[in-house]
RNA sequence: GCUGCUGUAGCUCAGAGGUAGAGCACUCCCUUGGUAAGGGAGAGGUCGAGAGUUCGAUUCUCUCCAGCAGCACCA
């Protein structure tokens, strides 16, 4: 028999005969590691103990302690498990794919009848039988044929489809958990008693389109969890608990910032405490955008469809803009408006009033954008995606050799936003052509040369993130991580070859000839509204004291310091502090609890000993310990806390 | 938009074919209390909207609206 070379991660190597597999490799080394062994990696590729190697090759071998490998065999043996469980409770279920996510798994299935959450305790009760049944997994590779006659009289037309979108010429892998079977790649644990019977859980149950296309038949999804240990599942359900606790929906109400109803859905009522962060945020941008060159503009809400045609999005998103029909008595026709989805449409029009000079750019146009689109009603969050929202928009007209110096530019400004507002962490993604796109491959060649030279230049990293960009040209997504270690792509940069070609913008370059601009949108936070709910989440409600709504509330312990406590709160907005007084018959304790849970970052005591002295009696958000601090140096604190970090 | 679930007082939630309840919040009274809920009393609801079944519907059925989870979408 033919010998082959395993090397070993130490580096070590050794002969074994072809088509050893990597349970009697295992073996071979120890009996222990023979019993603990749970998986391979041969050259790379995640590898089940029962697949014979047949060449040289890098092995490593995996147990129970090495967390990814034994994460992907839990989760992807538990989706098959739950298959099992869910045809053997109903025999009629249909089975289709269920792959291993984030912390867990999800199998799709068709079934007339809806699954109740009820029935999920029933799924999990059924699993751990089968687990208990400690049931060998087995596998074979099979010939297409031969599994499309089998699913066919199987009456699984899920996976007859499955088979035939595969490529013809690769084999099929089939595995048995038991005497139920699934079409799957692998790899998997040698018997379903390998599996951690305690540390799973099914989550929900939810619709999801048959390959993810919204034209075909809506499935039924049950999503799981599941980890190495009890331990680390309920890790996982606290840090549920705790990012449901930051919901800026549910402290939205608690700390009284904005309100949403029936009669506007998608929009936001922004409340006096809400507004006064979202004003703080905006005028932060303000200050910062003028500083960067931006000019600053606004234009209109409601605009003909005459320009919406010609820029394009008449044809492409009429669907999603809400339209506004003018009918005027005496009008000849009746004019088609709508509201205004995006703002660069306005700005070209900006740009076209008067002859524009090469001298004249790079053009950097900002607007505070008040946009409305009719969003699908599934997509709208809370204030995180809305149907009217505020954009921190703005376009720059420049020529081709402009590109690179303005990427930089935008970088270094956004890297400078994203760290006054506490985001240290970002990543970029430089997205390329979609399928779907105008504009010639040549255009697309330059353009996204361009755009990638640029970034590199900077010498940030960044991923390629191929077919996302948007339909006129390349861009680049900025993703923040937020304190509690969630992505957000807030900050984009696009080039757009397109719109001026199609609102015919132009400038007289040196030669005196005409020539066409590029135009370069962008956004660092992309909308206040989703900004402002994202701050919420990252912070958990307790915002930098700068966007704090309410910064300070100076209580009285007894009714005989409610003059003094006016006092206190006139220094302090004097200092331009938002402070207000809370003289309620109450006692300490209960204002203090009261406003600790409104996120009120410092409350000042005082009574009759603070009276006397002129003094305050500290106490910040979070903290039991307390200070006693004079007005006039706690003013002066409370007034510097209170400065937007550009303005220190 | 699709699938499923939900909609009862400002908030969180209970309830039943005979037109409603709790806690917190609110108002008033007592209490002047030193750092996360002092005590008492009171007020507050067309039970999401419309239609149907019924002697009678907030409860059952249907339609619509909105919200939630996921999918699809996100210029």
């Amino acid at each position: 028999m033919a010998q082959i070379q395993l090397t070993f991660p130490d580096g070590n190597a050794k002969p074994y005969d072809a088509g050893v597999t990597p349970a009697q490799v295992a073996a071979d080394i120890s009996t222990s590691l023979g019993k603990k062994a749970i998986s391979a990696t041969v050259n790379g590729t995640h590898w089940d103990l029962q697949w014979p190697i047949h060449e040289d090759a890098q092995i490593a071998l995996h147990t129970m302690k090495d967390d990814a490998q034994a994460n992907e065999l839990i989760r992807h043996d538990l989706a098959h498990v739950m298959a099992r469980a869910v045809q053997e409770i109903w025999p009629d279920t249909k089975v289709t794919i269920g792959p291993v996510i984030d912390n867990g798994w999800y199998y799709d299935f068709d079934r007339a009848e809806p699954f109740t959450p009820e029935d999920l305790g029933a799924i999990e009760k059924k699993m751990k039988e089968i687990i208990n049944k400690r049931d060998p997994v087995t596998t074979e590779v099979w010939e297409r044929d031969r599994a499309i006659k089998f699913y066919t009289a199987n009456n699984e037309p899920y996976k007859v489809e499955l088979i035939e979108s595969i490529p013809g010429d690769e084999d099929l892998r089939m595995y048995w958990h038991g005497h139920w079977q699934d079409l799957c790649r692998g790899p998997h644990f040698q018997n379903t008693g390998q599996i951690p019977g305690d540390s799973f859980k099914l989550m929900s149950i939810a619709g999801a389109y048959w390959r993810g296309d919204s034209n075909r038949a809506m499935l039924q999804r049950i999503y799981g969890v599941a980890f190495r240990n009890k331990e680390k599942l309920k890790a996982h359900l606290t840090m549920l608990e705790e990012a449901a606790k930051r919901d800026h929906r549910k402290l939205g109400r608690e700390m009284n910032l904005f309100h949403m109803q029936e009669e506007a859905p998608g929009q936001i009522f922004w409340h006096p405490n809400g507004w006064t962060i979202y004003t703080e945020l905006q005028n932060y941008m303000r200050r910062k955008q003028r500083a960067d060159g931006y000019q600053e503009v606004n234009t209109p809400q409601v605009v003909d469809r005459k320009l919406w045609e010609a820029s394009g999005h008449w044809d492409k998103y009429q669907e999603h803009m809400f339209i506004v029909e003018v009918d005027e008595e005496h009008a000849r026709e009746k004019s088609i408006n709508a509201l205004k989805p995006m703002n660069c449409p306005c700005h070209v029009q900006i740009y076209n009033q008067g002859l524009k000079s090469y001298r004249d750019l790079p053009m950097r146009l900002a607007e505070f954008g008040s946009c409305n689109r009719y969003e699908p009603s599934g997509a709208l969050h809370g204030i995180m995606r809305v149907r009217g929202f505020t954009q921190d928009d703005g376009h720059i007209f420049c020529t081709e050799d402009q590109i690179e110096e303005e990427c930089a530019k935008f970088i270094a400004f956004l890297s400078d936003v994203y760290k006054d507002l506490g985001f240290e962490k970002f990543e970029i993604m430089f997205a390329t052509r979609p399928e779907k796109r105008v504009g010639s491959e040549e255009s697309w060649d330059h353009v996204e040369n361009a755009l990638e030279n640029a970034i590199k230049k900077t010498g940030h990293a960044y991923t390629l993130d191929p077919g996302e960009g948007a339909f006129y040209g390349p861009k680049l997504d900025f993703k923040l991580t937020d304190a509690i270690g969630r992505e957000w792509q807030c900050g984009t940069f696009q080039v757009d070859p397109n719109l001026p070609e199609r609102l015919d913008a132009t400038y007289v370059g040196e030669d005196g000839v005409k020539h066409r601009p590029y135009m370069l949108h962008r956004a660092c936070l992309g909308s206040f509204e989703r900004f402002v709910g994202i701050l919420i989440e990252s912070h958990a409600g307790k915002l930098p004291f700068w966007l704090a709504p309410r910064q300070v509330v100076v209580a009285s312990i007894t009714s005989e310091a409610d003059d003094y406590v006016h006092d206190v709160v006139a220094a302090l907005k004097a200092a331009g502090v938002r402070a207000e007084a809370d003289i309620r018959n109450e006692k300490i304790n209960y204002k203090v609890r009261e406003h600790s849970v409104g996120k009120v970052p410092v409350i000042l005591a005082v009574g009759h000993r603070e009276v006397e002295d002129r003094t305050v009696t500290v106490r910040r958000l979070g903290e039991k310990r307390t200070s006693v601090q004079t007005l006039d140096a706690v003013t002066k604190d409370l007034a510097t806390a209170a400065t937007p970090p550009d303005l220190l």
